[in-house]
DNA sequence: CCTGTCTGTCATGGGTTGTTCATGGTTGGA
DNA sequence: TCCAACCATGAACAACCCATGACAGACAGG
């Protein structure tokens, strides 16, 4: 986890949604704010989010379906924001893989104090862009092996990975055919914001490129998307 | 952690610490319920306590004060009760090092949810070298032998280790394929801090990789991640 | 007390990554 | 079609991080 964690906040009031999401910004955390389910699946797949504030009322998906997906497909710590006062909605939502929750109306300085108890716990083995134990993606050719870190290409030949470009690889296999931003691209493989004029991730591009396209002038596989970032044109298969 | 885990209840109130210790014991706990601070103090020396439920207000010294203390000795998380409705308290608490709080009066499930949720967490990313517990661990040709200490590789050929380079091996070995940062090797290893400039891991491991990399310049087990740490690339298997 | 092993510290060298910048490609409008 | 503005590329460089040998203090066994 990054210096500041990447707080993704789902609540479909305005009027809670904004103010909460400055004050936290104003302590010490990163903060997405979004107004429905469907906008949270958007950021969690696209954004390194560490811990999600869910409200549990809203329109369309609610709180309570969102935090099951989440704890089926990741380990993101979830906070419930209930308005109900009844106990049997609080503890579903626990046994439902919540960490936490908080009545509303809640201080948000009780709120802080939570997630920071929180990443406290979590603290010994948070990792940013942990695949799915052993698991391996395969694409145009080539096989990503997240237990080994590395790339085998189709006759077996394992062609090592540096961190970066390992991370960087493992971002696109997780969301093929997605444009991802520069921005995006930095925070989910180092959970860190672009400073002015950031080139950082062109440059692992481009020695991505050299890595695995057959012709890097003209790249087949990690397609440049002018203005709006990169995407991986292939189709993967996680095995 | 054993099958029950075993909690210990504060509460200087016996129409509620007896009642709830009951029905802790009936939802899959080992309790042992005493009625002050100094009582606790004995019972966390004496035993192996899991997790502490703590009453805030109490006679003779106060759950707060208790509960510092076992912050400053020991990892064991803390859920307090408290009756007060005010959130100054219930945030210094938190603040002070308290996993949890459930406001008087509480529903005992509420109770038993929160405690799961707490081990949830602590068992995923659990700090500690596992005792030894005689375990054999499994992993890319050896075999590391807890109770020898020692390392046996596929002909049976018998490979000494030194102290840190076991205990190095063995948090490895219990936590692979997870990127584990210098300072949480120290941690596990040593049970100590970092202080800057400090490469005593980097050291113990390049002296591992002599004894058990093939090629100890191009590492295949265990690799370096780049301003994040090591971490193990095998799949392991305790026996 | 001596000796050998173990382990932390330091210094050096090498690898990896971020930044800068000149160059060339892309886009949309003239 | 041409041009200006914008953007992407990749080489070169600098900063940073890591690997490892040498050394010395700590420690245990004789």
């Amino acid at each position: 986890m990054s210096d500041r964690p990447h707080l993704l906040l789902v609540d479909d009031e305005r009027s809670i949604r904004e103010p909460l999401a400055q004050y936290l910004s104003r302590n010490g955390f990163r903060v997405t704010a979004v107004d429905s389910a469907a906008e949270a699946r958007v950021r969690l797949n696209a954004n390194a989010i560490d811990l999600v504030i869910l409200d549990i009322m809203m329109p369309g998906e609610d709180g309570l379906s969102l935090c099951r997906h989440i704890r089926e497909t990741s380990e993101i710590p979830v906070i419930l924001l209930t308005a109900k006062s009844e106990e049997t909605d609080r503890i579903v939502g626990l046994e439902m893989g919540a960490d936490d929750y908080v009545l509303k109306p809640f201080s948000p300085r009780e709120l802080v104090a939570r997630i920071k108890v929180i990443f406290r716990r979590v603290a010994s083995g948070g990792q940013r862009v942990t695949a799915p134990d052993g698991a391996t993606y395969a694409f145009a050719g080539w096989l990503l092996k997240s237990q080994e870190r590395t790339l085998v290409d189709s006759e077996g030949v394992s062609l090592p990975l540096s961190t970066a470009e390992y991370n960087l690889m493992l971002a696109f296999a997780t969301r093929p055919n997605q444009v991802l931003s520069r921005d995006q691209l930095l925070d989910i493989t180092q959970g860190r914001e672009a400073n002015a004029f950031d080139r950082a991730i062109d440059n692992q591009i481009s020695r991505l490129r050299k890595k695995i396209e057959p012709d890097p002038k003209n790249p087949t596989l990690i397609k440049t998307v002018w203005g709006g970032g990169y995407t991986l044109s292939a189709e993967v298969r996680k095995l």
